[in-house]
RNA sequence: GCCGAUGUGGCGAAAUGGUAUACGCACCUGACUCAAAAUCAGACGCUGAGAGGCAUACCGGUUCGAGUCCGGUCAUCGGCACCA
């Protein structure tokens, strides 16, 4: 990379939550590693652009408003200035002037905006339809706040309630989101998790005549292939068609019973009797499986989900897990259409060839698929079909503290967008923050606000009450920081050019499903109406291991675990009292020296005095005192400048901060000259800024370090004079023998030979053969 | 259950298939000091008197050579979880 490059640079850091509790520690270890690029990359001639900002809407300011009856707006200032405050402390060299706040009715209003932009373009929609309901909150959940059937955020039991909600059309981006993972450069995990949580999944579409009233059923099955095994049929409790073949069903008061049953049960109920399948035959009714042309019996069960495919299937027992063991319960018959396995044993899910199953026999899973798609289509039995497990995204929250959402409804004309005029929408002040007990949004008491006039037909008309979920704001926030301060617009489109996508963004493994998800959803609607020049908006993205206890659990308030070391109770670590024992660049040193980047890391007391240690002993050289006129550290330091380089790159600062190590025990041990201190301080500099910069004055080295190049190594000088050479008999190290860099083999096999400590191995022994690797190793075969 | 990650000294951890344990912590020894701290220097996987032998979770394989590659097993952590 050249330094004399002035190309732009975007290094993005996940904006935090401004929790009272302040900057964790744990946020040190992914902030300090972007500031170290960052600054490498401004020594480098980058244009660089590293902002900070704060994601303010959310719950606990909230829940803290609430209990202390003071405004959230108050508490979410006091609570910035503090993390400001934090971050200068230990000096992140963030460009303030772009800082935004997703509470800030000036960023805001385009969260506002984009959302109209979606709405008008059937993109965001309301629905009733059956929420997560959080008892304790009262507020509705997305599918993903809810973990293991409670609430992630206060761990209270989610039920399932009928509320009518927005809803952002996610799943019509589900394809652009999946292709879009191919173009960019993230961590494997990342895009594999965005992957499974699009879920899409290739099969076809096949309908089911019924014995009554001409009815139809259709199902989605990625396995066409075995429908010559389709044995039964399963419809999702909820299924439409229960209602129409009302009047054929014999067992209505059973069915009937079986469906309130599984109403009543959450999600996360359903899936926790997954062992035992249950259901109910509904009798009266069969359907015709189209291969075969037998009559096969239906069952209702809540093994199938409403939400997904066609929210009925076709039963393949002997090829299907689940079917294999509702068909086992129930006493179905398994026909094996594939063969393989031993579909008396176990469903057979692997590849084989078709048995039983027609015009498919002989053929291979693949083939036999195909084959059943064009039968199907030819008959207008079917169709192929692709399906995602991706739904649509819940937008909707029944709380004060989120973006208000810009709509207002009329009886006359419906849901109408506000006018881009009236944007920001302001949150009104109202007296009580809590949710009604109907579990409205607070908002919904302010008659005054919420009774107004449609902006389309000028008659009566009522504001949407809902605000917009945490995420909303965080989903665009990147591009605000390239044009802040812009009312016109979400930014320049010059600025949005310039600054195209961001090149690095590293955040928690927590956010690589959601927010990215969401955030690239947003981005790419953005671009298909053309305000943003790319389709992706981060090129790149890397993440970061948490940073636990000294215990080995996740840092928290409420550990009541005793340190055996020093009687403390706890495993908190607040950045204050680091930096006050030990200072701010000792902090920034041994959170990168913990260990590797992408792992979670152990807090340790002991091992940070290391790096303090190895600080002081810098300064200590710096001291200017008893400095050799040259430099007897050439080699070494090269080699370090080329490891420190090459590392920061690849986010290994663990070893880039060993390697600088290495090269002050050399200094040391063979004495220091200022030519070597200068790049050694260059180095240092965007791991520990404050001391880099004081040695560099005390040294009087000409301007600042910060101004200073990114120093470049010399190819010739990373080359050693001699090599080291190991030396195995039969593949064992026997000895070490020194020679001149690049000796030729038959050099180094002579030398190896007459070893002193070799030839006691080789000795009566005859030689075979030899390996010899370039300057490293020669292995003497012998027998 | 599925997907993924991880397993190396007393501890945090290094190692493009090529001298395993770099760097740091702790512990130990020495120097300086009346002494301690700090600092500096040295030792520091296990075993053995020594030569040597044995060690990267476990079992096997490929290779002149395996922490690294392949097959299997176990353990820990994370994500998803009836998606047909």
């Amino acid at each position: 990379m050249p330094s004399h490059n002035h190309g732009k640079y975007y290094i993005l850091v996940e904006f935090p939550y401004p929790s009272g509790d302040g900057l964790h520690i744990g946020h040190t270890r992914p902030y300090t590693a972007m500031d170290i690029l960052a600054r490498k990359r401004r020594m480098e001639g980058y244009d660089v652009l590293f902002p900070f900002g704060f994601d303010a809407f959310g719950l606990p300011t909230e829940n803290y408003a609430i209990k202390n009856k003071i405004h959230p707006k108050e508490v979410t200032k006091r609570n910035i200035a503090h993390f400001k405050a934090q971050c200068d402390a230990i000096n992140y060299s963030f460009d303030w002037e772009r800082e935004v706040t997703t509470t800030d009715p000036e960023f805001y209003k385009w969260t506002q905006w984009i959302f109209l932009e979606m709405f008008k373009r059937g993109l965001a929609y309301k629905a009733k339809m059956p929420v997560n309901w959080c008892t304790s909150c009262k507020c509705v959940l997305a599918n993903e706040e809810v973990v293991d059937g409670v609430c992630e955020r206060c761990g209270s039991p989610v039920v399932r309630k009928e509320k009518s909600q927005w809803l952002l059309k996610i799943t019509d981006y589900a394809e652009k989101l999946l292709d879009g993972l191919d173009g960019v450069d993230y961590i494997e995990r990342a895009k594999t998790q965005q992957k499974n949580w699009i879920g899409k999944s290739t099969g076809a579409e096949v309908v089911f005549q019924l014995t009554v009233n001409s009815e139809q059923l259709t199902v989605y099955t990625t396995r066409p292939d075995t429908l010559f095994g389709a044995t039964y049929m399963v419809i999702a409790p909820e299924h439409a068609v229960l209602e129409r073949l009302h009047p054929y069903i014999s067992n209505w008061d059973e069915v009937l019973a079986y469906k309130n049953a599984a109403s009543r049960k959450s999600d996360f109920e359903r899936a926790e009797m997954n062992k035992d399948k249950t259901g109910v035959e509904i009798k009266g009714v069969r359907a015709v499986n189209p291969a075969t042309g037998d009559e096969i019996p239906i069952f209702a069960a809540d093994y199938v989900l409403a939400t997904y495919g066609t929210g009925a299937i076709m039963a393949v027992p002997g090829h299907d897990t689940r079917d294999w063991e509702f068909a086992k319960a129930y006493n179905l018959p398994i026909v094996e259409v594939v063969s393989g396995g031993d579909v008396s044993a176990e469903a057979y899910t692997g590849d084989g060839v078709a048995v039983n199953s027609g015009f498919l026999d002989g053929l291979r899973v693949t083939e036999a698929k195909a084959a059943m798609i064009d039968w199907l289509i030819e008959k207008s039995l079917g169709v192929a079909k692709t399906n995602y497990k991706l739904r649509d995204w819940v937008f909707s929250r029944q709380r004060y503290w989120g973006e208000p959402i810009p709509v207002v409804h009329c009886d006359k004309c419906g849901y109408v967008a506000l006018p881009e005029s009236e944007l920001p929408l302001l949150l009104p002040e109202v007296e009580s923050y809590e949710t009604t007990d109907d579990g409205e949004s607070p908002l919904s008491k302010m008659t005054d606000w919420v009774n107004t006039t449609c902006p389309c037909c000028g008659g009566a008309a009522t504001r949407e009450t809902d605000t917009m979920p945490q995420w909303a704001g965080s989903s665009w926030y990147y591009l605000r920081y390239m044009d802040p301060h812009n009312s016109g617009a979400i930014a320049s489109p010059e600025a949005l050019k310039r600054w195209g996508m961001v090149d690095w963004y590293n955040g928690g493994m927590e956010h690589t499903t959601l927010h990215l998800l969401y955030s690239r959803f947003w981005h790419r609607f953005l671009y298909d109406i053309g305000v943003v020049p790319h389709p992706e908006p981060y090129a790149k993205r890397t993440s970061h291991g948490m940073i636990l206890g000294w215990d080995g659990q996740k840092m928290s308030k409420s550990s009541k675990v005793v340190n055996p070391k020093t009687g403390k109770v706890g495993n908190m670590v607040t950045p204050e009292e680091v930096i006050e024992k030990y200072g701010a660049d000792t902090l920034r040193l041994y959170i990168m020296f913990v260990g590797d980047f992408e792992q979670p890391a152990k807090w340790s007391d002991d091992a940070i005095k290391g790096c303090r240690r190895f600080l002081d002993r810098v300064a200590a050289l710096c001291d200017g005192k008893g400095l050799a006129d040259k430099s007897r550290c050439k080699n070494t330091l090269h080699k370090t400048i080329q490891k420190v380089t090459e590392d920061i790159e690849l986010l290994k600062f663990n070893t880039a901060i060993a390697a600088m190590m290495s090269l002050l025990n050399e200094l040391y041990e063979k004495g220091a000259a200022r030519e070597d201190l200068k790049p050694l301080l260059t180095l240092l500099y965007p791991f520990a800024p404050i001391s880099a910069q004081a040695n560099w004055e005390k040294l009087q080295l000409a301007g600042s370090v910060e101004r200073e190049k990114w120093p470049q190594y010399d190819p010739a000088l990373l080359i050693d004079d001699e090599k080291t050479i190991a030396v195995q008999v039969n593949g064992k190290l026997r000895g070490t023998i020194t020679l001149p860099t690049d000796s030729p083999d038959e050099t180094v096999i002579a030398a190896a030979t007459a070893d002193e400590k070799v030839a006691k191995f080789i000795a009566g022994l005859t030689f075979r053969k030899s390996i010899v690797v370039k300057n490293k190793l020669v292995n003497l075969i012998y027998n």
